[in-house]
DNA sequence: ATTAAAATATGATAAAAGTCATATTTAGGA
DNA sequence: TCCTAAATATGACTTTTATCATATTTTAAT
């Protein structure tokens, strides 16, 4: 469903939707402990995501990662466009090119629902919306 | 959600399903054109197959490989397990391994309903149902 | 029996995904 | 201004997945 890369950047945008704000930066070293990832490669994809303006970032003394206002707006959709591309969550199940509705192959009917819907999820909710879910006790950490 | 394998193994054995029997064995090389996959690659993976009963197979001259009437019965999920292992599509979507409804990760609403109803539609499906949607014209190839 | 045609077993190579390491740049504090 | 702490950029290494190649075994036909 997602890659690694997905899951981690997921993990770790949700850390700092909980945690960080303007004004408390979190270094990569404090992120990658909690969320179980190792610190090199969190940094990395901590790095993409910034590029892509998901998260903030500054650097130097006091420096580190965070969420600003606008970034807890992200679109779940967003982070995973970014790590995995655009394609991975919408392609076929047997990866025949030319199908669709109209034309289905032998598995579409099985996922179709669920995946549309699934999508539609990650399409609708932020990780704003995923992190009050956590504060009130609807879903649980650890990462 | 398969992988590549995965998804080479079923459109192998629906292929077989549709163009083979005990008295029409289909060699690899006239498996692996019309299904748009290496020779040597789809090889393998019948060969992974008949081991585990999936399809059938018997060697030299007019040899070849074809469902018994057995195999027609095989589930999906049985292929899918034999190429991709049992967990592929049971894990959490973040990889959290100590979560489960009753603790859910942040994630885990947006999926369950679809995946449980997609797993199901695997393990109640064979690869005769499969068949029989092409040839009422409710499902498409080619593959 | 001999030969040829097929699957089978085994393993080598290539590509992609995941992981680690390090030199550079930036920003704050002494 | 200079030093230090942080992100950033870049790339090397490792593991997994996908792909290819080949020698062996089995079976059928002659
Ligand atoms: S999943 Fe294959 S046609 Fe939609
Ligand atoms: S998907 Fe993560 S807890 Fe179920």
């Amino acid at each position: 469903m997602f890659s690694n890369s997905s899951k981690y950047a997921i993990k770790a945008v949700l850390y700092l939707a909980i945690h960080s704000s303007e004004s408390k930066k979190i270094r990569v070293k404090n992120i990658s402990e909690p969320i179980n990832v190792p610190q090199a490669y969190i940094a990395k994809l901590l790095q993409e995501l910034s590029r892509h303006r998901i998260v903030s970032s500054t650097r130097g003394p006091n420096g580190g990662f965070f969420l600003s206002d606008a970034n807890m707006k992200t679109l779940l959709i967003e982070i995973v466009n970014v790590i995995d591309g655009e394609d991975r969550l919408n392609s076929c199940l047997l990866s025949l090119h030319n199908c669709n509705s109209e034309k289905p192959c032998p598995l579409h009917d099985f996922a179709r629902p669920f995946r549309t819907n699934f999508i539609e999820s990650l399409e609708q909710n932020t990780i704003e919306d995923l992190a009050r879910d956590v504060k009130r006790g609807k879903s649980f950490l650890p990462l």
